[in-house]
DNA sequence: GACATATTGCAAATCATTTGTAATAATAAA
DNA sequence: TTTATTATTACAAATGATTTGCAATATGTC
């Protein structure tokens, strides 16, 4: 009998390559950019979900109709500040207990996670 | 000479009338739906663009791929509490001077707006 | 190395959204 | 009210992101 769990492979390798070397939020174009068409884009797609389920990856969207996904790192939960010019990302971390408790009170719904992303111009688009 | 500004038509009074009944993000095919096929597609899009460029409706994103738009009406600025199950919105509003100026502070973008939300599980659905 | 099966690449399908265009409808001027 | 002007529509087709089916391939186990 021969059971096998996930297995490590050259499209995961580069996939988790290319987030590592950005590490930024980043659309599928740009990890397929960055790997050259070394693999196809739909295992970008398969390998993305699968990094999003197991926790390896994070999934966001700015809001241009494109996800983007980037490494959960040591950097651990934060949140962004894009460019609505240039597209440039900044991260932001904050202390956010209050916040959520504020809502947890006001609510009944049982919270696992919240997004918050704000936009603007960066220094060098003002 | 001729001059004549922004017109006042059907699918504009339908959009408007569908956005206004829903009072919650609704996505283009739930205005489709509640529209009965009434206008076409492309004209909710073009609808929705130019209520987004006017003011008078807000796009958001949960991550499921498709945009959403409300009226921004007398609600005035809020945020969502989305039901991960069964996509049920509840709206928070809540003070944010603290949130936006530590960010402000932190950083030298200039910020126009921000996105809040927060998923999770409605009482239903816990 | 051989087997079992997880995973890939490829092609095609799907879904949301955008766009070009001729026909239509809304408004200003006559 | 009628006409003239042009913003806007419906329709069809195009686009772009993502998903899916499947035969071929690669990985890990024995």
């Amino acid at each position: 009998m021969t059971k096998i769990g996930i297995r490590y492979t050259k499209p995961r390798k580069l996939v988790f390559e290319a987030l590592a070397h950005y590490s930024k939020p980043v659309s599928v174009a740009e990890i397929n950019y960055y790997l050259k068409n070394k693999i196809d884009l739909s295992s970008i797609y398969r390998t993305l979900e699968l990094m999003k389920k197991s926790n390896i990856a994070e999934e966001t969207e700015f809001g241009d109709g494109k996800k983007r996904y980037e490494l959960i790192s040591e950097k651990g939960h934060h949140h962004h500040l894009i460019c609505e010019n240039c597209g440039d990302i900044e991260d932001i971390k904050m202390k956010e207990d209050e916040l959520l408790n504020k809502v947890k009170t006001k609510s009944k719904f049982a919270i696992k996670k919240h997004k918050l992303e704000f936009f603007g111009l960066c220094p060098n688009c003002q």
